[in-house]
DNA sequence: GTGCAAAATATCGTATACAATCTTGCCATC
DNA sequence: GATGGCAAGATTGTATACGATATTTTGCAC
């Protein structure tokens, strides 16, 4: 019964499955529909999206080496569950390369550039006047896309891809330990550090970058949240 | 061959076969055994390391996500060929990043650290004095040593593992496209920064770094010899 | 009733088997 | 003789099967 069912809609879609898998499930833990400690199970990941056991375990290992999931020999894999300090890692680790891909970003930079930018601002606004979760999570993830989008100018696709899994495992962290009400004290930073760009003024520029990481990180709270199931998260 | 120890000792010793071979793979491809373009066909790697295909291409999976290996669809994966540009890239990414590791470090560091730094200075000048490519080989990965040691006493493991990827596809790339004889001017700048590290000098030593990583890539002969590859030399 | 031990169960680790896709070489046709 | 298509071989993509290990349950003794 699933051949016929996936040879219609899953096989030929797309690349490859484990990726497309390997994407579903990261989307999922960083829009917070999986929580941190969640068990993956193989066989629970691979009848839910209608795959053997061998593309399930591809995806988590996938994931496993982007610090998203987190495999147990013999035990099974999970959801990451970084740990103060490892959160505290992730945003020095930001603080670090962050200024420096600023400063590439800003030698590379195109009007154009600068109109996307101020193009996800307005969607990072907007979203920010939103009530509820589903807002609230599109709200972390055009938070993260600025700073994507900033790596992606600097033209460096190998600090673009370290920036992709630091964004989103501090979407993990922020998903855990931020304080819902307080994650939008980023924004309008967002649109100071364009200005800054636009000046020219890069020093500042990289001044107010520094401070808003440390504002992020600074809005962090220690608290526990419970999980929702695996089979939930992903059934809409 | 050596299917009976492995029997023995792959069990307990390391988490997993996959990653026992990724790291010997990765080894090998370091130290110039395995040529940039090779193809490394599943079958292949597992008859070789008396596998099944399933671990051999979990670890060529894994090593792609390094970098180190690319895996074209339905085609093959083969050693990683790093273009001019990419090579001009990962030494830009390190350049951004390892100043600030060196200033984690030093703020961290202790006098047991900086006997370790010392020690791999000693080993690296010991396999400097040396002629062959034994030698120059070990004198690449005592070179990226002294890197990641740094990143090690900073304490940051993100980071670490970062630069763990960025030496070994450094090494990858002067593999490839460094001139043999020149690779040995690094080692009493490596001296420099401890120096200025101890001294407490730490705009000196992270100006000391930004050089020596220059240096590296100066040395680069960053033309196009794609003589191995068969197909790739004539595509572009 | 409590605690330990051993079997039963579930899950992971690895190997093998089958299907899809690409490559290669041959042959028919123009 | 050149060219295009078709078939055979090779290689990867995915699924299933079997063995190893951890977890849970059950049963017995105290």
């Amino acid at each position: 019964m699933k051949s016929a069912a996936k040879a219609q809609q899953a096989d030929d879609s797309a690349e490859t499955g484990a990726q497309q898998i390997r994407d579903a499930i990261r989307e999922a833990i960083v829009e917070r529909r999986l929580s941190p400690g969640t068990k993956l199970s193989e066989n629970d990941v691979g009848n839910l999206f209608n795959v053997s056991r061998t593309l399930a375990r591809a995806a988590l290992q996938a994931l496993s080496y982007e610090g998203l999931v987190s495999v147990e020999k013999n035990r099974g894999a999970f959801v990451a569950y970084p740990s103060p300090e490892e959160a505290r890692q992730i945003f020095s680790a930001r603080r670090l390369v962050e200024p420096g891909i600023l400063r590439e970003a800003a030698a590379r930079i195109t009007p154009d550039d600068i109109a996307h930018l101020r193009q996800l601002l307005l969607e990072e606004g907007r979203l920010m006047s939103e009530r509820g979760q589903t807002a609230r999570r599109a709200e972390i993830k055009a938070s993260g896309d600025f700073h994507l989008t900033l790596a992606l100018i600097s033209g460096n696709s190998i600090m673009q891809r370290f920036m992709e899994e630091l964004v989103a495992r501090s979407s993990l962290v922020i998903a855990l330990y931020g304080q819902s009400t307080a994650s939008s004290c980023g924004h309008s930073e967002h649109g100071d550090i364009i200005s800054a760009i636009e000046a020219n003024e890069l020093d500042r520029a990289c001044q107010l970058m520094l401070h808003h990481i440390t504002h992020i990180e600074a809005d962090l709270d220690l608290r526990e949240r419970k999980s929702l199931g695996l089979k939930e998260a992903f059934e809409l």
